[in-house]
Parts: structure tokens; sequence; C-alpha cells
RNA sequence: GCGAGCGUGGCGAAAUUGGUAUACGCGCCAGAUUUAGGUUCUGGUGUCGCAAGACGUGAGAGUUCGAGUCUCUCCGCUCGCACCA
């Protein structure tokens, strides 16, 4: 063993024994326990940043926790290939996505090896390979078929200027980042998944998936947003009735106007030779797509002049157009009650229209309808012959008579709504479709699978999917007619990709999409990733993995992950470390000057892993301190030659409170790292013992025992989080086998007894004074005790004792007056 | 705007089930070692107060023998909002 720590020596060892033994290769195990560990994979977007070192780092102590309880863990690492930056990256540099991403993955694979993750690389994936996405598009051809996916016109960011679709991250102040262009909406056919059909079940279910935080499954609930209403018809003369939908039926009798959207059909035909409703209709266009943007913005409406048939009192209702209201959401067009609702009560007193109160304050308090509009449910007024009925019963007794009317039904709805795949972009999978003039859109027949993304197009100055222009990928045959036809140029959202990757993994080199492999690694039992990914990959991949399940991939499982970690932030200054502010950490410096055992320290230890983490250069200091200190420690125990068996019999009593104190922290190590996954705490009861065994100057060959019972049990329980160091130390310890193969370690009982406690007493829930009692002492001899006490006397003097609260084993509360 | 969180020393944080507020680390102060710097080691470090003690977890109220923890109101900050990944 050599006298300093030398980080970079230990880790190089470490990792070549790992990568010659192959120790982190797995395989199916029918006889053994199975624990799947998947991080969220990164975007190749060049190197890694501190966040992913945080993720990885979580996701491999709990894989090498898991391991030294004997289970068969897998932990795979892959690409999430596919996406905007390389396609900027290329227009910018006219060089190809495929180059620049390729490039990325083999640098950051370094890192990734150099951190010495526990990952069986055998595994590895990355989703712009045809290898890998041949097999979504199996998928979607799949769906198809079977009604799951489906064509419809939707709204998109269209720069005017450079011709082309932006992503809402292009869109800066309603204007094209490049172009500076004015930002329109325009609508295209797009592709779109049906995951409305699943709506129930993955509301449903969201109840079931307990591993999860619930502030995750309240976000799920809240996204795919069940609600029940009803949907109705508002008769416009000479025009198709306008349907709307409500979840407050209750108030249909104070509906004072009716709002549709500016590019409603109805709006857009009373546009043509409407100036002033035109100049309204083309401001309604520069709205972001963007939900965030349209529920911030000024609210604005114009008359469309004409008006819509109440469908109860058949009162004439004007209609107006409205920048709020969405064309592809719903119907596209919404009843408004100003009186029972702030928007339209903001939108009625702006544009000063009748404001009609039909709730009324159940409890019978007047309420003030100049100020703001009564949202609660109520007793009903104003309504006819619904007056007098609760909110409750008017809900029913409405939706009846519409039903009876023939004007309307109850329906449940989700907020929720289809997914569109459709990017118009080329650094992503193919969609496989066959545009055919005489058969429509045809799917790519399974033995044309997969479409290949053609890797040798141009980039150049100009903006666009270079495939667009390229006949030689769109020109094809249809698979149906045999007659010319183009193939769709779209691609998919790079969600689609990382929907199924977790699936993929436990048999990355199948003939289909996934095969019986599957369904022994299914589902994974821990998944760790960044909590911005709460609502829209989780709720994909748990929509992928019933569709899987569906098409009889999957049959052990109905959700794809069962406990789920949401990693907080790295932050710097109290900001998210981005580029853009010039505030980011290169992990890479770090490692070369610290090694990564002190980087993956450091990050473990800083805050608990749900917790956004603030960095600081001399905390990293501070972790790097701490593995020489015990580096130290060990050199000097290991100096002094030969070790005798610990005889637990004979121990005095500063050797008996080291025992204590050890298997307490062995205790409490592994309920942080085992049940509470609260690192930071794990590793500060390992260094309160160290600091402990610093001060234990013990000779005696029991002390020298105990010294080394306790250094073999911090390198265990360090040796998930500081793999190196442990691998090393556990070598200078004297074993001959690796730490990665141990066992993790088990508290005495024998060493856990104590004789006597300490208890606080209070006075009036005071501290004042603590107490020393027998571990068994009864309540009465504890409260006799406590009130004998100097300290206490002084505040019970003069007072009578009430009342005594004995918290056995924690403290005693004397209530005196 | 809607949805979800967070707020404790100079700083990162701990307090797990309503029961010792500030463990552990950083920083700082003092001392030892060192030619010096760095390293390493020892001690101290919430605020006010000579002390006894009082005060103290964003602000305010409430429940309780007892509240950082539970309830309500308010303030501030962060994340997501369907084409960033």
């Amino acid at each position: 063993m050599q006298e300093n720590y030398n980080p970079q020596q230990i880790e190089q060892d470490a990792q070549t024994f790992w990568e010659e033994n192959q120790v982190f290769k797995v395989s199916e195990e029918a006889d053994r326990e199975k624990f799947y560990c998947l991080s969220m994979f990164p975007y190749p977007s060049g190197r890694l940043h501190m966040g992913h070192v945080r993720n990885y780092s979580i996701g491999d102590v709990i894989s090498r926790y898991q391991r030294m309880q004997g289970k068969n863990v897998l932990q795979p690492m892959g690409w999430d290939a596919f996406g905007l930056p390389a396609e900027n990256a290329a227009h910018k540099h006219q060089s190809h996505p495929a180059k620049w991403t390729y490039e990325n993955i083999d640098y950051m694979r370094g890192q990734l090896k150099r951190l010495g993750f526990a990952y069986d690389w055998d595994r590895e994936l990355a989703t712009c390979t045809p290898e890998y996405y041949r097999w979504e598009q199996w998928l979607f051809t799949r769906l198809y078929e079977k009604g799951l996916v489906y064509k419809k016109n939707a709204v998109v960011n269209w720069d005017p200027v450079d011709q082309t679709v932006l992503a809402n991250e292009q869109v800066v102040d309603g204007r094209g980042w490049r172009s500076g262009a004015l930002v329109e909406r325009k609508e295209i056919p797009q592709w779109f998944m049906k995951i409305t059909a699943y709506a129930d079940e993955l509301l449903q279910e969201v109840d079931k998936l307990d591993g999860w935080p619930e502030q995750v499954r309240t976000m799920q609930r809240n996204w795919i947003g069940r609600s029940e209403g009803v949907e109705l018809q508002f008769e416009v003369a000479a025009e198709t009735p306008l349907t709307v939908y409500t979840t407050r039926p209750d108030t249909l009798m104070g509906v004072t106007y009716v709002a549709v959207a500016g590019e409603h059909p109805l709006s857009l035909k009373l546009a043509q030779g409407n100036a002033e409703l035109q100049a309204f209709v083309d401001e309604c266009k520069h709205t972001k797509v963007a939900e965030a943007d349209l529920a911030t913005m000024e609210k604005k409406g114009f008359d469309l002049g004409i008006t819509a048939k109440h469908p109860i009192s058949g009162e004439e209702v004007p209609v107006y157009a409205a920048n709020f209201v969405l064309v592809d959401y719903g119907s596209g067009a919404v009843m408004s009650v100003p009186a029972h609702d702030q928007r339209d009560y903001e939108f009625a007193q702006k544009y000063g229209l009748p404001i009609k109160q039909v709730i009324a304050p159940a409890n019978g308090e007047p309420c003030d309808l100049r100020k703001e509009a009564f949202t609660e449910k109520g007793v009903l007024i104003n309504s006819g012959e619904f007056d007098g009925k609760t909110s409750a019963e008017a809900v029913d007794a409405i939706a009846e008579y519409l039903s009876a009317a023939g004007k309307g039904e109850k329906q449940v709805n989700f907020r929720l709504r289809d997914w569109g795949v459709s990017r118009q972009r080329y650094w992503g999978t193919p969609i496989p479709i066959i545009n055919c003039d005489s058969c429509g859109a045809v799917a790519v027949p399974e033995d044309q699978l997969p479409v290949v993304l053609p890797e040798d197009a141009a980039f150049g100055d100009d903006v666009g999917s270079p495939i667009k222009k390229m006949p030689e990928f769109y020109q094809t045959t249809c698979p149906s007619c045999g007659g010319a036809a183009e193939r769709e140029t779209d691609t998919f959202d790079t969600f689609f990709e990382s929907s199924w990757y977790y699936a993929r993994y436990t048999c990355p080199d199948a003939g289909s999409m996934l095969d019986e492999r599957a369904n022994y690694w299914l589902p994974v039992d821990q998944y760790v990733g960044g909590i911005e990914h709460a609502v829209l990959h989780l709720l994909y991949a748990r929509f992928f993995h019933k569709l899987m399940r569906d098409v009889g991939l999957i049959n052990v499982s109905d959700e794809p992950f069962s406990h789920l970690l949401t990693q907080g932030m790295v932050l710097k200054d109290g900001t998210k470390m981005s580029k853009s502010k010039g505030n980011t950490v290169d992990p890479q410096g770090l490692i070369e000057q610290y090694g990564a055992d002190t980087v993956r320290l450091f990050t473990m230890f800083a805050a608990p892993p749900e917790q956004s983490l603030e960095w600081s250069d001399s905390g990293v200091d501070g972790a790097s301190r701490f593995l020489k200190r015990l580096y130290r420690l060990i050199h000097a125990h290991v100096q002094q030659g030969e070790i005798s068996a610990l005889d637990k019999a004979q121990l005095n009593d500063t050797q008996k409170a080291l025992r204590l104190k050890l298997h307490q922290t062995i205790q409490k190590v592994s309920d942080d790292i085992g049940r509470r996954y609260t690192f930071n705490t794990a590793i500060a009861a390992v260094m309160e013992l160290t600091n402990e065994l610093l001060k234990f100057n013990d000779d005696s060959a029991n002390g020298r025992a105990l010294m080394q019972e306790a250094l073999e049990a911090m390198v265990l329980m360090l040796s998930p989080i500081v793999p190196h160091f442990c691998h090393a130390m556990w070598q200078s310890l004297g074993h001959q086998r690796a730490v990665i193969d141990e066992r993790w370690p088990q508290a005495d009982e024998t060493a856990l007894v104590q004789d006597s406690i300490e208890l606080m007493v209070q006075v009036n829930g005071k501290l004042r004074s603590k107490i020393k009692v027998a571990a068994d002492a009864d309540q009465q001899t504890i409260e006799t005790l406590a009130q004998q006490d100097a300290h206490v006397k002084v505040h019970t003097d003069g007072k009578t004792v009430r009342k005594i609260i004995v918290v056995p084993g924690r403290l005693v509360n004397i209530v005196a007056n």
C-alpha cells in the first residue's frame, strides 16, 4: 500500500480489473432475484455535464448496493441520439448530424467509463441506428393497422422567411431565432398516436405506482385531467351548430356569449369581406403554439356580428372570436359564463358583455359580482325551472333536459390530447408511410423495413430538412397498387425513441422489437432521472409499455417503472447550470484533478438526490480531504501488521462504545442507502465514524481487531459510492476477493445493546435538563428522577405539576403552572 | 394563467413517526507543525446578554403538554405546460 492516496492510479487499476473480469456483464438467471436499475440516457450533446454525473452516480450507487444484496443487477447505458441540436450543429458547421452525434457518443462514452459506472456495456444502444429505430417503425405500422394512429391537421410555428417549421424553443419573443421573422401559426397534416384511447388506464394505474413520488403521480393525474361534463350545441342561423363542452352545466343559464377560435371555420368565413375581422384573425395567427403563452397573453376578442341560440332559453347570444380559444383542442368553441368563471368575467368586462348571475352561495351569504366572478358551486337562481336546485342537482337536471331535447349529452373528457408525432426535421426516425394518390397513406410493409434515413444528405446554409429535397429518398412505388408514390419526409418526435429504450436494453440484439428476455427483466425496478420529465417522457413511456403489451411483446407487467427517483437540478450561484448562463462546471477537469471517486462523493454528499444541488468548489475539496484522511487511517492501521480475531467478551468501555457506534452506523447507512435513498446522510454517518476512529488510539490486540472490523465495514458501506477507492482499500485490508463480489455488512445485535440511556427533560415544552436512566427503567422511576433534577426544580418550584408526559427512550415533559 | 415543489446558521445541509433545532461538510477565528505558501493536526464558531437566561427554522395566525414538521392566509423562489431533451 502506497503512503499517499493516488486516485488516478487506484481508479485505473480498479477499472482494469472490472473490465478484464467483465464483472458488470449480466444475463437472465431464472433462480435469482433480478434488479433492473435504469438512469435516463443522455442526449449526446458533446460532453457530460454535472447533471449527468449526478444522475448516473445515483443510479450506480443503487445498482451496486443491490448487487451487494445478492441480486442479479442490470444497469445499461445508451444514447438518445436523434434531436434538434445535431441538426443545428450541422447547419452551423456545414457538417453532418451523424458524424457530430457519433463523435459526441465516443467522447461521452469515454467519460462515463472514466467515472467507473457499473454498466453492462454490451447492451449499449444508440437510437439513431437503423437496428434500433426499425422496430419503432414496425410498431407504428402495426398500430396503423390497429387504428391507433391517424393523420389530421395540426398547428405548428411557421417561419415565413425561412419557410420552415420551428420548435417552441426556436421562437424567441414571437420571432424566428434565425430569420427574426414574425412567426405564424400554420396548419399542416400530421400523424397522431391515440394516447387518449389509453387515458382511462393511464389514469387508473397512477394509483398503483406507489414506488413513485407523490408529486409526480399528481402531475400525471392532472395532466391526463379527467373531467365529467356535458357536450352541447348552440345553433347558429344558416351555419353548422357550435358544439361546446362544459364541466359546469349548472351555470348554463348564465351564458351571455359564445367564443370561437380565431382560426375557427366560422371566423375564417366571416373574415372574408370584413377587413377588421381579417386583421384580428391574422393577429391570432401570431400567437406561439405553447400553452403557457396562450394563458399569459392579453385576452382579446372580436364580435363576429352573429348570434347563437341558447339551447334552453332560446335567447340569442353574441358570438365572439377569441385569441385564447384553441382551434385544435376540443371543438374550437367555448360557452362563456362571466358571472361564474374568472376569465369569462374579465373578457365580459373588457367588451361590455352582460354578467348574469345564476348561482348563489349555498350558505346564503351575499356575493359581490362587481369585483370578481363567483366560481364556487351553490344554488341556482335566475334559471327558470332549475331555480332552487343545488349545483349537483342542476348538473343532472340540465343534462337530462338537453338530452331529451337532443341538444346535448353528458360526457367524460380528458385534458390529455392525442400525441402529435410528426416532425418536419431530418435527424430523426423516418415515418414509415408511403403516400399514394390512389391508395392514400399506406404503411411500409414489414419486409421493406427499416426505412433508412439517408446519412449522406447535404447540409448547407439553408435551413430545413434535406431529405425533403432528395427525390432519391422520397420517390418510390406504392406497396398497394405499385404506382408512383412518395414517402413521408417527416420524422418522429424524439420522445418516440425514448419511450421504449428501457425495454430494448433487455434484448438489444433481438431479431424482433423485443424477445422473451424482456419478460425476465421488466419492469424496471428503479428508474432515475430529472424531475423535468415528470409528465411527458414518463407518460409516453407508460403509453408505449401498454402498446407493446397489447401487441403481445410484454406479458409480465402493465407499467414500465415500478420505482422512480426524480433527481433535482445542479445549480451554481442559485441558478441552473447552463451554457447560456456561462456557469457550467466541466466534470472532466474535476476528474483529472481529483479523480472520479471525489466527484462522485461530492455529488452524493452535497444534497439529497431529489433536491437541487448547489455546486461548490470548496465542497469538492472537502470530499477529497475525507478520502485522504480515511486513506491515511487505513494506511496507519495496515502498517501495524497482523490482526488477531476480535474477542467480543473482553471489550473495555471505550471499545464497547466504539463498537456500539460502529453497528449503529451500519444500521443507519443500510437504511439511508437501501430504503431512504438519502446518500448524503449515509456519508455523514460514515464521516462521523471516521472522526471517532481517528480519536481511537488503542494498540491492544482487541483494539486493533476492532479497528479492522470498523474499517472493513466502512469500506463495504462506501463501496457503492467510491468504488475504486474501496476496491483498493479492501485489498489493503488483506482480502483476496474483490470488494465488488462482497455482500453488504450486517449490524451485530449484541453490539447494539445499551445499559443506560439519556432522556431529555422539558418543563412546559422547554428543554431544561438531561437525565441518564437504566434502559429498562419504568415510567414511575423516570418521572421521579426527572422531578428531582436540580435544573428542573428551578422551573417547577412554587408551581403545581399538572401532568408528566414520558416519551419512551426520548424525553420527559413536565407540565406545571 | 394552470399544475407541482421549495424556503432552517456566513454557505451546502441534518432533524426518518409531532418530541434535544443546526448532525456532517464548507467557510471563518485561534493555536500547533512547516523556511514560507499549501498540506496536516487541535480547539472554537446561531443571535442578544457579564451571567442567569431570553430569542431563533420566509411573514402572520391556529391546533397541541410540545410545531422546522400538521392546518389556514400571505410573501418570495424554482420546475413543467404537449415541437428542447
